[in-house]
DNA sequence: ACCATTCCGTCAGATCATCTGACCATCGTC
DNA sequence: GACGATGGTCAGATGATCTGACGGAATGGT
């Protein structure tokens, strides 16, 4: 977070680039195709919503907000339509949020946009480094991200 | 930002874990050290502060926010006691904001657990490994980071 | 020199995102 | 069946961000 300008910058703010430039990118793809209503913390959200379905608790869990952040952002894509609530048959507390038909639509266009991204990113570092990259960024995971 | 569970991940969600990772113990290490007052918001816009002080715009351009909302931030930053702002001696219009020693103090903390997460996350991959992503990190941002 | 244009920063107001605290219903366990 | 843990919501507050409008200062062409 603070690394003014000099010479050799932290690897996590050098991996804070690339994410924000894909993030910016989808929103403006997903714009352009008529999905203008997305904000980045509904996507944040939708982007942990599992093929089932899943728990609110579980969606806040993964995306690190509390679950009232989750909740109120699951409001807005329901309201908007891209996805729904429905009762989680194993539990009678719980529900799961699923994607809707516009949700789904949503999903297949950024999924397109994710690949062109990571086409040019490696036609930019070459298919070795472009693996050598992912594999790094696979392990580091293993220490970074608390919910794998 | 729409990638929900499937085997492959896209790199730029990859490159989302580590940054979020970091973020999160050097906000915690701050508020240890009594900085308990700082946001992420603050740390993004106050990151950029050059050695010398830098515009407010070109803070809010680097921060990829608006200057409003770059202005907003400097005023808690400096009301809290880590920044100042001084005439821009070159340009009448503009001014420069600099650390104060209170911000210099932040800086200095915040160095110390980059450069420690760092070296946990060195040891976790091996040295090589290391260096490989952060050469891999440093040419993506080339093309990912339209302020360098 | 003068004017138009551009740039720096602020003010005002709105909206979105996020948190804490309190609460209810249900689950699982002893 | 009573009790602590879990899933989710309600209410209220604060923080971060945007759009739009503006005033003062620089800059470049005539």
């Amino acid at each position: 977070m603070i690394d003014p300008a000099g010479g050799r910058q932290n690897l996590g703010l050098l991996c804070f680039y690339p994410y924000r430039a894909l993030e910016a990118r989808l929103l403006a793809a997903l714009a352009a195709a008529g999905f203008d209503d997305i904000t980045t913390a509904q996507g944040r959200i939708a982007a942990r919503i599992a093929p089932g379905g899943t728990r609110l608790t579980a969606l806040a869990e993964q995306a690190l907000v509390t679950k009232q952040t989750a909740g109120h952002l699951v409001d807005q894509l329901e309201r908007a339509g891209y996805v729904r609530r429905v009762p989680d048959p194993t539990d009678a507390r719980a529900r799961l949020v699923q994607m809707a038909e516009r949700g789904r639509q949503v999903v297949a266009v950024a999924r397109r946009v994710e690949a062109e991204v990571e086409a040019e990113w490696t036609a930019h570092l070459g298919e070795e480094v472009a693996a050598q990259l992912r594999a790094a960024l696979e392990r580091l995971r293993e220490v970074t991200d608390p919910y794998r």
